[in-house]
DNA sequence: TAATTGACACCTAGGTGTTAAAGT
DNA sequence: ACTTTAACACCTAGGTGTCAATTA
């Protein structure tokens, strides 16, 4: 049986600063729903519509950046980029991936995970460890089995390298381009009209997404 | 500037019986000159032949396996296998893969290394660490950057699902597999005519090696 | 009717030996 | 004369959207 599986693109891309050099960090990701609906798109709106309650959820899984433990250091220096989570909607995954419900809406999570000198990159329980949790509304995305926007489509073949076979055909125009845009940048205004600013503990640290990348974010199943 | 670099093929793979389940272990890889000499390949006699003094010896660096560290628990299950550890002859090598000279014979090592609660996969003096060495004369082989006996090629390309593209034109008869085999028997005999079992401190601890396929183990640059 | 699946062609990414050319 | 390099075709492995068929 093959699942339904995929990466996450735009990937998930984000930055440290002001943490400290020494100390041993995990970075996890994990994906919760936003609300308790079921949605179906309107595609004489263009827009995403409530269709009932939502379905059963699925399990909730944590997935650890391959990379992890970094050190602060490392953190201070490099992007960590999540290009190699998987989703599913497989309730049944054996594999570890994190596990949506097709038809509705999600929202990214990243958890700074402070490691003692014990420990692995792996956290089996995330209530005893010491953590920060970061989340950036302009990242929340409904996860599907099929586009429904077909401007979406022609962004992720635009930006994706994996789908440059499809390139040709489906070039977005200026105008297009431009609807987009206009139509995340409404999205993003009423769901945040400020940007939260994150703190690390005491420590005056700043977590700063790669926004530009993260913009456009929208995942299919 | 394109480095040399190449897998070892086949496979350095190792299993471990006998230690603690709960203990923490990184599993290394490295791999030392055999002797002091540079050799030359005698066509007519199909034999490596002294061919003076060894060149500076390439800087020795330590591949961790990249899943290490592992707990005792998945090493007793787990054949450690470590097919991604990559060779060059380019001493200015900064990828931190490991550096060889061409026309050199050497031996791979393998480092069992406690890890306690701390520290992470990365091990960088082993000199401050609580380890065992298991050393497989089986697996000594010469380096080169061009193969030197149509046999090893043929060997290679027959076994090595990345060369299948060759297989056709090439496969191995009855009489040079038993050639071959003959061959590699002789270098055994005369240099590991016991096969050594080695013991991880005091817990009676064996390390068996998958003999099969190290037994063909002859690695070019 | 709306959503999901599976076979498919088309990519990226990278591991093979071959061969002719270059290096020593 | 021997060794090394670099471009190449041919693979494995796996990430894309498409489209027709299936599911609910």
């Amino acid at each position: 049986v093959d699942d339904m599986l995929v990466r996450m693109f735009p990937t998930v891309r984000v930055s440290f600063t002001g943490i400290r050099p020494d100390q041993r960090y995990a970075v996890l990701l994990d994906i919760v729903p936003v609300d308790n609906k079921r949605y179906r798109y309107a595609y004489h709106r263009s827009s995403w519509l409530v269709a009932g309650k939502a379905d059963p959820p699925a399990p909730c899984r944590i997935y650890a950046h391959p990379d992890s433990p970094y050190t602060g250091e490392q953190l201070r220096k490099q992007v960590v980029s999540f290009e190699k989570v998987k989703l599913t909607n497989n309730e049944m995954d054996k594999h570890g991936h994190l596990v949506l419900n097709s038809m509705h809406k999600y929202q990214p999570r990243i958890h700074l995970v402070k490691r003692g000198e014990g420990a692995s990159g792996l956290v089996s329980d995330l209530e005893n460890e010491e953590y920060k949790t970061f989340i950036f509304p302009e990242t929340i995305f409904t996860a599907v089995t099929a586009y429904q926007n077909q401007l979406i489509t022609k962004l992720k073949i635009d930006s994706n390298p994996f789908a440059k076979g499809f390139r040709d055909s489906s070039r977005l125009t200026e105008f297009e381009r431009e609807t987009m845009e206009s139509m995340l940048a409404e999205q993003h205004y009423f769901r945040s009209p400020l940007r939260p600013f994150a703190d690390l503990d005491t420590h005056n640290n700043n977590l700063s997404l790669e926004e530009k990348a993260i913009l456009a974010a929208r995942s299919q199943l």
